[in-house]
DNA sequence: TAATGCGCACACT
DNA sequence: AGTGTGCGCATTA
């Protein structure tokens, strides 16, 4: 896994671009990273690299050129038109693919990441699960199709590309930008665009033909990211024995990473660089810095983000502030509509509203002009952040659980949420013994077939299942058939589950855990609020569904078939 | 001089 | 038609 700076530093470079309408390409991102957090450029360039691996980040082209997307925000609005079964190793449909977007040539040394392929296609999926929320979800994950007719192109990675793809960072031979601008993109290219096209110069060639099948995806994700081997995985949080508080979690994370970063005036126990607003964990308010954020400025307070040094005063602030503002526009909004002032209940909240009440408030701030974009920006930070949320019809209001826009206290939103959950411990045993009578078997039976087939994807040499890998295309009932003919057997189910224990799972654990259920994008918002195992057996059915700013459809279905399983089937085991 | 802001035309669904 | 994207230029630091 890319280290974790780099992937908040380089996601917060391409949301900065993209608010600035900028191109989001290689050449930005390396050197906006190299002005903020002088960054060399090849390691941004390698972990850019990791993070399109990890799904983290997509590579497309746009327009002729190539640009890099931040996944968890992309929003795809097509549906796909073709299925395929990417257990052809994603040859053929890739093939399929550089027909139809021949126009554009990579370099060829690529395999083309697959995973691209499936970021887009789980998040259609998602698209099509918000419409059927409350369906009980088929277990078997939904076997990914592809839109023929994708004309964003998602890139592969260039893995073997090393140096030499970034003019931006003094390096010549742009093969990966070349790659598809210099193509000249099937002639669509306006004259101006071509001008610039050749300007990144042009590497010709074909596009890259090794396509990754999945089981060497999932081969070797787990592994990229630390989280595949979980000795590693331990070494990589900390792993002290013992219950794992949701502080141990956030120290493991940001002392380490302040402790390998510029900015040390970040004191005091990880906990207290946490920010308190978010019920769910939180230490990792490793959140990045503004790209507001002034470089100057950076190395000021810790808060919200340690290791950028409190994400600069600046946009810090102005995160306060806006939070500080849905809480008073909201309590305004209460007040006028108990007072009846209102027809209709509460008067939604945009950025307009928000804009216009900070405007209102002091016109211009300490930290300078407010424009719209900017608060925008910020606004777009504090809901990732969980500190605001966006309501499915666009709105801004507070989460849904009290948010403290205050500093961070003594003990954290981790701690509190931990302290929370773990007296609630017995509602994990209540919800398991309340569906124990009526589908708990046939959720024992999808999870034992997620956990063979996911960890068999991924340790597929350790338990000796390489027949068993995690392929859209398998179902659990299919594979259940597997078991019951006795490919695994109870007795294999059994002992894999015991040492699956979720309750042993890092952060990294449940991230891959979640990507290989099908939703790479929820599986960041996992990341994102650190969620562990522990943490997520003692997850409530709201917090899924509202602590972690994810789809509904989505949630409700990481909800009922993963996190509600896992902790019956925990559960159960205690008992 | 580099970074940023943003109108507007284009790409895409 | 609606929305996302990013070029190109003006402005700002």
């Amino acid at each position: 896994m890319s280290e974790s700076k780099y992937r908040d530093w380089i996601l917060e470079t391409i949301d900065s671009l993209r608010s600035r309408k900028a191109r989001p390409d290689l050449e930005r991102i390396c050197r906006m990273v190299r002005r903020r957090h002088g960054s060399d450029p090849d390691r941004t360039r390698e972990e850019l690299e990791k993070l399109i691996q990890e799904q983290t980040v997509l590579k497309v082209s746009y327009k002729g050129s190539i640009s890099y997307r931040n996944a968890a925000k992309v929003q795809r609005k097509s549906r796909k038109k073709s299925d395929f079964t990417p257990d052809n190793g994603g040859g053929s449909e890739v093939e399929g693919e550089k027909a139809i977007h021949s126009s554009l040539n990579n370099n060829g040394d690529s395999a083309h990441s697959f995973t691209d392929l499936e970021e887009v296609e789980s998040r259609d999926r998602e698209e099509d699960s918000v419409s059927e929320p409350s369906e009980y979800p088929d277990p078997r994950p939904e076997t990914p199709g592809l839109t023929s007719e994708k004309k964003q192109k998602l890139f592969p990675l260039n893995s073997g590309n090393g140096p030499g793809c970034c003019p931006g960072c003094g390096e010549t031979g742009c093969a990966e930008t070349g790659c598809a601008a210099g193509r000249g993109c099937s002639g669509k290219a306006s004259a101006s665009k071509d001008k610039r096209l050749g300007e990144r110069g042009g590497g010709g060639g074909q596009e890259g033909g090794g396509s990754s099948p999945l089981a060497g995806n999932h081969e070797t994700k787990p592994g990229q990211d630390g989280s595949g081997a979980p000795s590693k995985a331990k070494g990589v949080c900390g792993g002290a024995g013992g219950v794992e508080t949701a502080g141990q979690e956030g120290s493991s994370s940001c002392v380490g990473v302040a402790a390998e970063t510029e900015h040390k005036i970040c004191q005091g126990s990880a906990s207290s660089c946490s920010s308190s607003n978010s019920h769910l964990m939180r230490p990792k308010q490793l959140q990045p810095a503004s790209p507001l954020v002034k470089p100057k400025l950076r190395a000021g307070r810790c808060e919200g983000n340690p290791w950028v040094g409190g994400s600069g005063q600046t946009s810090s602030d102005l995160g306060e502030r806006l939070i500080a503002s849905v809480r008073r526009l909201a309590e305004q909004n209460r007040a006028s509509a108990l007072r009846g002032e209102t027809r209709g209940g509460h008067k939604p909240l945009g950025l307009k509203e928000i804009l216009g009440y900070l405007t209102s408030q002091d016109g211009l701030s300490s930290e300078g002009k407010l424009t719209r974009n900017r608060v925008k920006v910020v606004l777009e930070r504090e809901v990732a952040r969980g500190r605001l949320r966006r309501t499915r019809c666009g709105n801004i209001t507070l989460p849904v659980r009290g948010v403290e826009a205050a500093p961070a206290k003594p003990t954290g939103p981790a701690n509190r949420l931990l302290k929370s959950a773990l007296q609630d411990k017995h509602i994990g045993k209540k919800i398991h013994r309340t569906h124990r009578s009526t589908s708990r078997e046939g959720d024992q039976n999808m999870l034992s077939w997620f956990l063979c087939v996911w960890r068999g994807s991924a340790y597929k040499t350790e338990v000796g299942v390489s027949s068993c890998l995690l392929t859209p295309t398998a179902s659990p009932r299919d594979s259940g058939l597997a078991e019951e003919r006795g490919m695994n057997g109870g007795v294999f189910v059994k002992s894999e589950l015991g040492s699956l224990n979720p309750v042993n799972w890092t952060v990294s654990d449940v991230v891959s855990y979640f990507t290989s259920a099908g939703f790479p994008e929820q599986a960041l918002a996992f990341r994102t609020q650190e969620i562990d195992g522990k943490s997520l057996l003692l997850m409530q059915r709201n917090d899924v569904l509202t602590g972690l700013s994810i789809r509904l459809g989505p949630a409700l279905k990481i909800y009922e078939r993963h996190v509600k399983v896992l902790q019956r089937t925990h559960f159960e085991e205690d008992d």
